[in-house]
DNA sequence: CGGGTTATTGATGTTCCGTCAATACGGATC
DNA sequence: GATCCGTATTGACGGAACATCAATAACCCG
């Protein structure tokens, strides 16, 4: 297997790569992510790595930005039309679905905003995934334009969703019942209180 | 300067080093936190640094400690009694100023919760300051013993204010009114809630 | 089947962290 | 105030990891 190589079109092998980078990423962090690990997994020598992606941290923001794209659709919310508890109900389960079955990217995604430490481009990336979650949220809620009362409600809620599910996951410190309850509660006190105007 | 030395009592250094640790550590973030840099504005070498605190991230997990210890009362809510509205609109003014007198080191110590790239052991630290957090708020809203429930909900609360902290400073997508509107409403509701039991 | 394009390599340079024996500072002792 | 001893401090070194680059060879094309 040394001496040979294999010549592949760059979108291919890059995409290879790619996909060795985001396992290495999501198992170790950042800094015991090295270079050679990604590079061995995906059967090529760092100099390609390098030669694809740049440094290091263009790597990490490549992986970043890959999953992120993601995450909007891991937690659709695509409904049908119903009454608001039900709606928002569903939606819960869904969320915390997706919480249970991506504990792994999710963790790397969340505890990556400050993440690669606070840095910009990951900041700008996350934050742009958020916006996609929560118009989602919003489209299903409002048909037409949502207020932008209603965007902040719904990203502040996710805060609360990210750290009740950090409770739940990975602290056992609350039952997925608890967590269900105490979430819808309080999104629908939110939402709620802001139609009152 | 050179080529002599200045030697001090073990704590004194230590306490210099930790100092100049602390300064970078909230400039820059892991990666670009040279241990030189510690060294050169402790005025002393690298390997001093070394001697006392071992590795990078023993010292790193030094400085967010002591952070960490000073976030509960940056946040101190020791309020006389009042009719429950009123407590909450003051515990919110002091977490808001908190966040906005304290920025930088916030943004370290939230970006650092999974931080230095989800070290366990940073994990414990910052799960051991917000629940100090969390403590401080209970026992101004119920004199004996919290229950679980309200533990978990101002746990939860937590997560939200920090995002909506996030909007509001790093974003400026919403104003220090708005914040502070939705969150003594998220508040009240989440604990409200709570006491129909 | 040869020739050229370029994907891929391997060696090399650089930076930074961590270690260790050697050193010299400062209090103790007389 | 001179000397001695414990240890705080240094500076040099080894190693790991990222990044660069000229050289190489695999594949496509005529």
């Amino acid at each position: 297997m040394s001496g040979t190589r294999t010549r592949l079109a760059p979108g291919v092998r890059r995409e290879q790569i790619l996909a060795a980078a985001r396992d290495v990423f999501v198992a170790n962090d950042y800094a015991n992510a090295s270079m050679e690990a990604v590079a061995r997994r995906a059967g090529v020598t760092t100099g390609l790595v390098n030669h694809y992606f740049g440094t290091k941290r263009e790597l990490y923001l490549a992986v970043v930005e890959d999953l992120a794209a993601s995450l909007p659709e891991m937690v659709d919310t695509n409904l049908p039309d119903l009454p608001i508890e039900e709606l928002v109900a569903r939606n819960m389960k869904r969320f915390l679905d997706a919480f249970e079955d991506n504990q792994e990217i999710l963790s790397m995604l969340l505890g990556s905003e400050g993440g690669l430490g606070r840095d910009p481009e990951v900041a700008r990336i996350m934050g742009r995934a958020r916006d996609g979650i929560v118009a989602r949220m919003a489209y299903n809620h409002a048909g037409e334009d949502p207020s932008p009362e209603l965007l902040l409600a719904l990203r502040v809620f996710q805060g609360a969703a990210d750290a009740a599910a950090t409770e739940w996951l990975r602290r056992g410190r609350a039952s997925r019942d608890e967590v269900e309850r105490l979430l819808t509660r309080t999104l629908l006190a939110m939402v709620g209180e802001l139609s009152k105007r």
